[in-house]
DNA sequence: CCTTTTTTTGACTAAACAGTCCATAACTAA
DNA sequence: TTAGTTATGGACTGTTTAGTCAAAAAAAGG
């Protein structure tokens, strides 16, 4: 997972594999079949775990805004090596953009559990006063998914932690209720 | 270009570019030295044009929220074979992160040019009363980049053309004085 | 204990890869 | 016309690639 976090697909070779997992070659393809289904499962592996991440966060019991606050933030690794990596799944549409049917329903899948809770929580701020009544929820969810990406690739461009979580505040903040 | 943009790098042969651009190999390797080469130069064309429009866009005479609305809007192409291809620059940060030197100051360059005209125009729409005062153009200006990334990877995910422009035109309108 | 199944090892294959070489063709300029 | 330069075509090289094979080693089961 993590050399394919790293260096995408394509510019990933089957022994970067081996080597990263310390087995042997046959021992991969008993295992995965193949490089790409490798892929896929780290993939998933990935998904699981940060989407589970982003869903704690975003629920934190401190308010709707906050919680919002702290899934974008979150996003935003503390150590330098892990945030420059970006997100895999960002890279996985850099990478293969709408080319891959498989992968554009395992990214839809995800993506909308996210973007349902994130609506959730926008409507919650709103019926709480804390978030501006006057936006639509859904539209107000997909930008925060788009700010989220925004986010990601900027941290894979090297962008430094407080600068990007400051990007992250300045956002949620534009939801606010006036 | 066109090939390394809907591609990436590791992922386009130089097969691949010698059939697209109709010439020998001889050819490609006197004309452009190495493939990594040919990349460099292709980004560099591709930045150049697209630049150029973001700019433009940004400085229609309507007014600066407007021009901030025509820069995001702009970004997403009506053409669904275009758009789905999302922006060659984005793809770079995917493919390369932070390993890449010369790529990243050639970014570097090209982010700040457009970085400080986005904030020159939000401080235009600060003074004219349409843009919150009290918002940080610069910060603003970071916002506005990092939605517009956002946007093109959502545009290479596969989103839709209105829906993109929706969220865009939501972004803009986080900016607008109460 | 022995047999059967699973896992690992390392050698192997065929194709794809980036980049080179050299002879030839096409221009340029006097 | 001709000498000199530049561009092209096509064969070639050595390496890397994803994936396979078969024999040996290890584990599991009775």
């Amino acid at each position: 997972m993590e050399v394919f976090w790293s260096r995408g697909f394509a510019a990933t070779s089957t022994d970067d594999l081996l080597q990263a997992m310390n087995i042997g070659r046959q021992s991969l393809y008993n295992a995965f079949g193949d490089k790409r289904t490798l892929y896929l499962e780290a993939l998933s592996a990935y998904q699981l775990k940060t989407t589970s991440g982003h869903l704690r966060r975003l629920s934190e019991p401190t308010s709707a805004l906050e919680g919002i606050r702290a899934l974008l933030r979150g996003l935003i690794a503390e150590d330098d090596r892990v945030r420059c990596l970006g997100c895999m799944g960002v890279g996985s549409v850099g990478e293969f953009g709408t080319t891959d049917a498989l992968l554009m329903e395992q990214r839809a899948k995800v993506s909308a559990a996210l973007g349902t809770r994130i609506t959730e929580r926008i409507r919650e701020g709103q019926a709480g006063g804390e978030i501006d009544n006057g936006l639509d929820a859904e539209e107000a969810s997909a930008f925060v998914q788009v700010t989220m990406t925004g986010l990601q690739l900027a941290a894979r461009a090297g962008g430094g932690l407080e600068e990007l979580r400051a990007i992250a505040s300045f956002a949620t903040d534009r939801l606010r209720a006036v």
